[in-house]
DNA sequence: AGGCGATTGTAGCGCTTGCTACAATAAAAA
DNA sequence: TTTTTATTGTAGCAAGCGCTACAATCGCCT
């Protein structure tokens, strides 16, 4: 009964593939199938619903993100508060990285929107950007979960501002942000 | 010849107040036209597409953005970066705002999905916030406009994690950045 | 009054959506 | 082998989508 872990896994980590090229927003499900090479009908059958399916995506989606954050930048920690947040600012702003801004909005759309599923997504997904995130700062950082924080919320403002096209803006942001939290007491 | 001013702002209007409630992202021409009491036929006539619905739409509310926050705050200036800070996170926190927020991710969505229509809009509506923000700072603030940058690009980030369901960090990002700024050099 | 262009209502086309009824096949249990 | 159960293919439904063809209506100009 039920789907072997091996396809379901495939399944997810194709369907995944798609979406970040094509959107979460308006996937459906007969494009989601046949990405994977199966039909509407057995995404259905094995994942009961549309939701069940976006579910499991998502879900698949925040647990491997964080991998992906660590597959892309070599662990360690930076050397200032400034030079990290500079690190990674840059590691959103890579093209390689454009797909998962598109579907991040779009998650966080939706959950602005009420959907109970994408809240929980985006809240997973930035629980584990912020603990790598305090992992990377300077060894013995004061208040770190703090500074943690601060530079996460700062840095998902850089991502909407480039979203906006407002890029400009977020660069100077960073330079402020960054200079000033680099000289707090 | 072409529709009278005075209905077009009507419709506009109507059509907004609509997109408020139910969001932009899956607003469609019959609910639209339904909403200010017209129907689908109509506003392709008027406007063109839906397309040219929606860009027309846009621009009614990036014009109309700036001139919601200034009647939302009364006019003045704040007396610390920080206390001005804390004053926009509560204006833009306050529930009469969830609908312009929802729409505003579903333009920044739509935008990262590469329509210029949206990242146009999303342009204006930052740059006006932009210089309304500027103009709220303490008389005097040393390199005003790049605190506002800082400031916009934090708040964006607030929007975005409370929208996540991560407000508590967004919490402590106003904490630690309005103290850095405010005994900033 | 008569024509004429601007505006609107009615109806519907072709397409995509999530989902389902039904039947065929494959695999496992008896 | 027979029977049952799990899986899959085919076909289609009802609803919604953007948009259009066609005809009726309205107000204006001569």
């Amino acid at each position: 009964m039920g789907l072997s872990e091996a396809r379901r896994a495939e399944w997810l980590n194709g369907m995944a593939q798609h979406v970040l090229r094509h959107g979460l927003a308006h996937a459906s499900l007969r494009p989601l199938a046949q990405a994977v090479g199966t039909s509407d009908r057995m995404l259905i059958y094995h994942f009961g619903s549309k939701d069940g399916v976006i579910g499991a995506l998502l879900r698949h989606l925040a647990a491997g993100f964080v991998a992906g954050l660590e597959a892309a930048l070599p662990p360690g920690r930076a050397v200032t508060v400034q030079a990290c947040l500079a690190e990674v600012v840059a590691l959103l702003r890579d093209p390689g990285m454009a797909g998962y801004l598109r579907i991040w909005l779009d998650i966080l759309a939706a959950a602005a929107a009420g959907s109970a599923a994408h809240r929980a997504a985006g809240q997973d997904i930035m629980a584990g950007f912020a603990t790598w995130l305090e992992g990377r700062l300077p060894e013995g950082t004061e208040g770190a979960a703090d500074v943690a924080a601060a530079l996460l919320t700062l840095i998902e403002g850089v991502v909407v501002m480039d979203s906006a096209g407002q890029g400009a803006l977020a660069d100077r942001a960073v330079a402020v942000v960054g200079a000033a939290l680099g000289a707090r007491p």
